[in-house]
DNA sequence: AATTTAAATGTACGGCTTTCAAGTGAGGTG
DNA sequence: CACCTCACTTGAAAGCCGTACATTTAAATT
């Protein structure tokens, strides 16, 4: 008896699912997402979510797209130069990826068939054809920028250090002295290493398009 | 009764462990490694692991570690210039992860405390340092050189599109029509495009070096 | 009105990591 | 030698997990 049954209005939605569910993954991260706490956090009960998703990895690759979607990627459209599209693009890349830096696993399993993900690699790749860049060329461009990026919100550098001093015995790491104090500092830390990375990156581009640019 | 016990030569050693995880790792991915099931390959009970290691976790630390150590260093001893040395160790760094590519997952999380990882950051920010790099540049090079290098192994880029012929509708993805070209030639695709990052990476800092060093 | 479909549910299965007490041999101490 | 204390493995079990299935009811369709 009493076995509740289809409800007047739906209580789930897929959209409804998939902002709970990226909620819950930045707020206690991937691993807290199980169906049945989901559910919970839905007010529901655990196989609902079979309804409307196939399985909860279809969840996770949603949530995902949802991120990969926030990317902007209005700076391809106008005749901006491929540099500076590049350069804000990939800001705007990272900035998503640190918004929600938990679902960047699943990110990182590449673009598959997630609308948004695939937009983003379409858009690169058909900007550096359009500033002259050969095909094939345009192709690592997309791909080294996402090895870049993804690697850089994949898990901290700095972050990755303990931050008590003493931590790291200077006869077996000689260089690590200070290495503690990359943890307090962590933010600055990346971010100037991005920065540093994307403008060694874009500036070693830009010497190859001048050799490429010669020899056409 | 018959319960077994101590044996006369203990069944596990750590490094028993270590060296089947990593090779079920290798050859069936992370997902395969339950406990029980490495505990089978081992020809053992499942918790039998338990009297050495205090979690899965552990065991997977460690074969992260002991991918890491497989990294040479070599090329930071001698007084090479610091960029054909970082142009090596980053071969040797990236050829290291290529082999084992199912634990990057888990090498990604940081160096935190496995010792194989904090040498090789020791290493590269000595080297550095030594090179005549500032220390704050030193840092900031360590932490770019691991996204890219982590980035590129995480990953497949080209392996992230489908094969088929058709997949991508050019309605959708106007530039990505040849996209399921990618999968087929996938290693020579992601090989070519981390070395044009490389490359890039590298004449960039090159620049920069030039500069810190005019203006010192 | 009759039929099909949608949405939620309770139950259940098999797997997971990990804890625990119990059993037994190894190795050191008297 | 007897004794004790560990070291090592074990089976059982607790408490998670993802998901398949049949069931119930309301909405949608015919």
């Amino acid at each position: 008896m009493c076995a509740m049954a289809r409800p007047r209005k739906p209580l789930l939605s897929t959209d409804r699912i998939v902002e709970t569910a990226r909620g819950l993954v930045d707020a206690e991260g991937l691993a807290a997402v199980s169906t049945r706490r989901l559910a919970a956090e839905l007010g529901v009960s655990g196989p609902s979510l079979y309804n409307h998703f196939r399985t909860k990895d279809e969840i996770l690759e949603a949530v995902a797209d949802s991120v990969s979607s926030r990317v902007d990627l209005s700076m391809f459209e106008d005749g901006r130069d491929w540099r500076t599209a590049l350069h804000d693009w990939a800001l705007s890349y990272r900035a998503a990826l640190r918004d929600h830096p938990n679902i960047v696993p699943v990110l990182a399993r590449g673009p598959g068939r997630r609308p948004a993900g695939l937009r983003l690699a379409d858009a690169v790749y058909g900007a550096m054809v359009a500033a002259g860049w050969p095909p094939a060329q345009a192709t690592s461009i997309g791909a080294l920028m996402r090895y870049f990026v993804m690697g850089s919100a994949l898990g901290s550098f700095a972050g990755g250090f303990v931050a008590d001093a003493g931590a790291y015995d200077p006869a077996d790491y000689p260089h690590l002295g200070q290495a503690h104090l990359l943890a307090e500092r962590q933010e600055k830390i990346d971010e100037r290493a991005f920065e540093t990375g994307l403008r060694a990156l874009l500036d070693g581009l830009s010497q190859q398009y001048e050799q490429v640019g010669r020899t056409a």
